[in-house]
DNA sequence: TTTAATGCGGACCAACTTAGTCCTGTTTAA
DNA sequence: TTAAACAGGACTAAGTTGGTCCGCATTAAA
């Protein structure tokens, strides 16, 4: 499934509702009834978001939060790695030294290993194209993802196979 | 971190392992011992592979697995969506019905979803570029995977903050 | 000065997922 | 007939995740 963690997500749409705030801020119990996500969630991932320095907090009475900078210099990338640590398909080739060379016990034999470094950047890449701005467009009209603008169509795949296994997993 | 199971991780493994072999067919025992994946494990990964057709097998004394297909034709995108579905960051997202629309309580706020889409979009395009025939080639020399030619700077992205929180998760 | 609202930093738990093991068929070449 | 190999389960242990809760520190306003 390859999917983020629910946190991520949550911190996705949080962060939206805040920089849909402009240079306001919003408190942890306003974005949860804005948003739909329960209260103690919102809390759990905003602390993070704000650790991680994409927000600033005010404490006490009518404190709250706010975007550290403008959603249009805010990556996606950031967000998600933020929230659950270098974005990576493999733990061997995470960049942050989650695995600290060694962990993986098949790396003598592992001849796939140096192939994901690539496909790892290029997923970052594609991800780090995008701000927090974007994703606050009203419509999905994204450009520049570094995938040319195309049909429908699986681009260069030359195989007539339906992708993903068709009904194995539906 | 975003990452793909130890299973998904094994059967490239085993598969670029297979690929190796040709036309010849292996035992679920040859390629755990020429991989180092434990025996069991390469068992049930190879049975997945085979239901979602990516293998032909052949039972009884001096039986194994194959190569459905030339390792050319085989997307790196087939491979993971069949030992974990679809290739989707989030389940609102996934293309093979996995979440049938009303799975997510936050449908009716989430502003989100409409480019969850494109994103997930722009990934499987990027890993179906990648077949099993690349990850076979001894040197990573990727071209063509979406991503235009640039160097290792992370494009538009004007903030001097070192991404994924730094040693946060490190 | 007091009060109440708010974020901070944890500990904690239940549920789920994952990786791994094992067992009993069935098939098939020798 | 035999043994090697795949097929298809059930099962378990460990880890992760999502969610809850609590007491504390901070601060604006009454």
């Amino acid at each position: 499934m390859l999917r983020m963690s629910k946190m991520t997500d949550y911190g996705i749409v949080l962060l939206t509702e805040l920089a849909r705030a402009g240079s306001e801020t919003r408190t942890a119990r306003e974005l949860a009834a804005g948003t739909g996500v329960p209260l103690p969630s919102v809390s759990k991932v905003l602390k993070g978001l704000q650790g991680a320095g994409l927000l600033v907090s005010h404490r006490g009475a009518s404190g709250g939060y706010g975007l550290s900078r403008p959603a249009e210099h805010i990556p996606l990338t950031e967000i998600i790695s933020a929230l659950e640590g270098p974005v990576s398909l493999t733990e061997c080739g995470a960049q942050g030294g989650h695995a600290p060379t060694g962990t993986c016990e098949l790396e003598t034999v592992c001849r796939v290993r140096g192939h994901w470094r690539v496909i790892n950047r290029t997923i970052q890449d594609a991800l780090g194209r995008l701000t927090l701005a974007d994703l606050c467009a009203p419509v999905p009209r994204l450009v520049g993802l570094g995938v040319p603008a195309r049909p429908a169509a699986p681009a260069q795949n030359p195989n007539p196979i339906p992708t993903t296994a068709g009904g194995a997993h539906s």
